[in-house]
DNA sequence: CAGGCGTGGAG
DNA sequence: TCTCCAAGCCT
């Protein structure tokens, strides 16, 4: 009979192998008293859901150099906040970061509560966010479970209950291994694990520290799992995006509603996005169609987008969105669907 | 509870 | 080019 994974053992691999993450205090400077950064650790579980460690990492060195703490951020203005976020996705995180850290500036004294319960009232902080501060930020024993934790057990008890009906049983199976010493490192430690070594293809399990208590390296299950209902088909849309720039150099744009995709931030006014969008010129200009189109993808459906382009004088009022001008814009503060029409305009 | 909500990298 | 998917949350 196999034995039961222990977290010591895991716990024994972290301290050898952890990764060095900016948002990260090693095992050894933790071991020396140094605690992490509930900010800190709070602004990186916010990029990190369902981004990777890669994509997030200048991210993060931005916004710490900008607003170095939660009151910085708290203070910061929201155009601003929403520029600095441009590219990484998922805009309600931006908005909800916002909120967020104005509560805690707010009602909390400028410090993040250490409990789940109040945690979870936090605008953008669910189940696994709570937890994952809670655990890292003050080493209380929560359990956390992300999409590594869920892949990491499926494995270990050759769960093949498909997801996202498995996961009370995960759940349960990550509670019965999370260890009351130590449970900062080891929710970091199984994260961890899920990223470098129990991956979602092609899994090393010669590498992994709990080959030996693994219900599906026994089985040879391990690839397979976890299991996923299967998932829809996207269907493609199509749009049209107005560039408009003024003799000047100023660009006409548009601040999109909070609610709905791409809330909250800068885009180019256009059409709705459909089987057969209509004409939606925001200024009264000669249009120039540019050839081909920016074609994108979102969580849901394809776009491609045609690009209409015209170059309109000073004393022309827009119907909709205002000029920014050279000093108030910059492609790098659009949604990378937006900077794809601006770099096809610019023939890039 | 199923669907909306981004993006870039890997295979 | 296409599919999958990465430290989820909200409604």
């Amino acid at each position: 009979m196999r034995e039961m994974a222990k977290a010591a053992d895991l716990l024994e691999w972290y301290d050898r192998h952890a990764r060095d993450l900016p948002w990260r205090v090693r095992p050894a400077a933790r071991a020396n008293g140094v605690v992490a950064d509930p900010y800190r650790v709070w602004l990186s579980e916010i990029m990190l859901q369902q981004t990777t460690v890669a994509a997030v990492k200048s991210y993060f060195q931005t916004f710490t150099a900008r607003w170095p703490t939660v009151q910085d951020l708290a203070a910061a203005r929201d155009e601003d906040v929403m520029a600095a976020w441009a590219g990484l996705g998922y805009y309600a995180r931006a908005r909800n970061l916002l909120k967020c850290a104005r509560v805690v500036a707010d009602e909390h004294g400028g410090l993040f509560p250490a409990d789940h319960a109040t945690l979870l009232t936090l605008p953008g902080v669910g189940a696994y966010t709570a937890a994952a501060v809670s655990a890292i930020a003050f080493d209380l024993p929560e359990v956390v479970v992300d999409g590594n934790v869920e892949r990491v057990m499926a494995r270990l008890f050759d769960e093949h209950t498909p997801l996202p009906a498995a996961k009370p049983i995960l759940t349960q199976h990550a509670a019965s291994l999370t260890p009351d010493t130590r449970p900062g490192d080891y929710a970091q430690a199984v994260m961890d694990l899920g990223a470098t070594i129990c991956t979602p293809k092609r899994p090393a399990c010669g590498l992994c520290p709990w080959r030996r208590n693994c219900a599906a390296w026994a089985a040879g299950t391990a690839p397979e799992l976890p299991k996923k209902s299967p998932k829809k088909k996207k269907p493609v849309r199509l749009g049209i995006a107005y560039l408009a720039r003024r003799v000047d150099g100023a660009m006409l744009l548009e601040r999109r509603p909070d609610k709905g995709l791409l809330g909250g931030m800068l885009g180019w006014p256009g059409s709705e996005w459909d089987d057969a969008p209509a004409e939606a010129p925001p200024i009264r200009a000669e249009w120039k169609t540019v050839a081909g189109e920016a074609r994108h993808t979102f969580t849901h459906f394809h776009l491609r987008l045609t690009v209409r382009t015209a170059l309109v004088p000073m004393d022309r009022q827009p119907t909709r969105g205002e000029f920014l001008t050279r000093d108030e814009f910059s492609p790098a503060d659009l949604p990378t669907v937006m900077r794809k029409a601006f770099d096809l305009a610019q023939g890039a």
